[in-house]
DNA sequence: GCCCTCGCTTCCACTCAGTGGAATCCTGGT
DNA sequence: ACCAGGATTCCACTGAGTGGAAGCGAGGGC
């Protein structure tokens, strides 16, 4: 920008993102210069930024001193979910109810499954997903269901890369993950036993628009009781169907535009 | 800023929060026009930084290709709460479960409550709250709640400030708020009837940290049903307690920093 | 006590990124 | 065909933004 930038071409705008951006699940807070060197932004820079976005309350300073993410940009965050969540929420609510365990509601984004709402209980298990985080597709129930009903250059082109394998559990081989798809779409249902994190396994229903696939509905429970699972596949595909009648109802169709 | 700005002093970065500022719960989504209007940006300047906002998904398109608070900006919020929603969240849970009735979860910010948690099922009563929604503090449970344990030298000063009124049954007059204050810290919670929104009244709790309410959890309900309310209390009371003292374990005291 | 490290804050002369009015291009309504 | 409202594109001017360097201050080792 103006003045003697050793780096020309960057905006101001891209500099204040790159701050934002230096926020994750990993590190929610930072200190001034551990967010300058994430950002990739010059320290004195970042130091006149963020005093700007601190006053917004876009940053703001957790009791350590270090900076966090604002209360303004949570607000604002709120904004952006679309019907999903809201016409969700009460049949997540629902199902939590009548099987007292983990729920949770998750969209695509890129190649990655995007958690957008989740009910959870006191005796919750261990954190296998958060509202906001993301984690890949095939090893997820909600992902499995998702990715079971992309078109099929979608899938050709997920399985053709690497894929991780967070546990020995975790299916990778692009024939077997393939037939496995290919049962979800016609079962309608994903189950996953420990193919995430060890100790949990689930069920995950597409939510089906248009034969869209606009969401998945998924339910998390510990996998000394994955015997139990079979039994919670009624009421998930209950509430699944439910919510996609609900989408289905006035307006555009349910769009991707957000949570 | 370099250019023939008309109006000097104004940063590039003020102008993209005065942008994203410009959406708000009744302007969710906006042409590019009128946000530029909103946010008091020359139209081709927001043009620009809304094609870079859009870029990393801080905003985006919806069908109709209105602007609105896109995934990223909602990815980054999640990031924001402290150990508060976290650990309370299981609670609001069980109250709901016992109770079956609309729980949340609400900060003072300023002069106002700001809703962070909230759970709801499918006899969901007319949208009182709304998580990242905002509103006055005394014609609410959770509002009235938290006033009741702020110092003196708050309470005058919110006393001293014209009172909204939205419906009849809203108490404005600055004693009789005062001494309903009082009744509120001495019996350790508060109860409202339709001071907020007619046809429903609510239940509220603070949830106090060494003294201080760093939150009130309340309950709502339609007043055709104003007779159950003191039935609700006891298990208010309890759940706000056991947050309570999962906040006072460990580590800094909840701290004001993020829902 | 002294020195060193590491992070935060302030300073300032240089300059190009950012500016915004105006012209142009769409799009949809009549 | 014409019009209105919004979305794009253009471009010459200039002061907002830049970032290296120097100063400050708290903690920790010796």
């Amino acid at each position: 920008m103006a003045g003697g930038s050793r780096e020309p071409g960057r905006t101001v705008t891209s500099k204040v993102l790159a701050l934002l951006g230096a926020f994750d699940a990993e590190h929610p807070q930072l200190t001034l210069t551990e967010l300058a060197r994430r950002g990739g932004v010059p320290l004195s820079t970042a130091h006149r930024l963020v005093a700007e976005l601190e006053e917004w309350q876009a940053l703001a300073r957790g009791p350590d001193g270090r900076l966090r993410v604002g209360l303004r940009l949570w607000e604002l965050g709120q904004l952006a979910p679309g019907r999903l969540v809201g016409l969700a929420h009460p049949w997540l609510q629902e199902l939590f109810g009548t099987t007292g365990e983990n729920v949770h509601l998750a969209i695509r984004d890129g190649m990655e499954v995007l958690y957008v709402d989740k009910v959870y209980g006191r005796r919750a298990v261990p954190i296998v997903s958060r509202t906001g985080g993301r984690l890949p597709m095939h090893p997820t129930g909600v992902g499995r269901a998702l990715l079971a009903h992309e078109p099929d250059w979608f899938v050709s082109s997920y399985l053709a890369r690497k894929l991780e394998r967070p546990t020995p559990h975790t299916i990778t081989e692009p024939g077997r993950l393939a037939r496995e798809l290919a049962t979800v779409r016609a079962q309608g249902y994903a189950l996953t036993y420990e193919e995430m994190t060890l100790g949990s396994c689930s069920a995950a229903a597409p939510i089906l628009v248009d034969g869209r696939a606009v969401a998945a509905l998924g339910i998390v429970l510990s996998s000394r009781r994955a015997r139990e699972l079979p039994r919670l596949v009624e009421p998930l595909l209950h509430a699944a169907g439910r919510i996609a009648r609900a989408l289905g109802q006035v307006s555009p169709p349910a769009s991707g535009s957000g949570p």
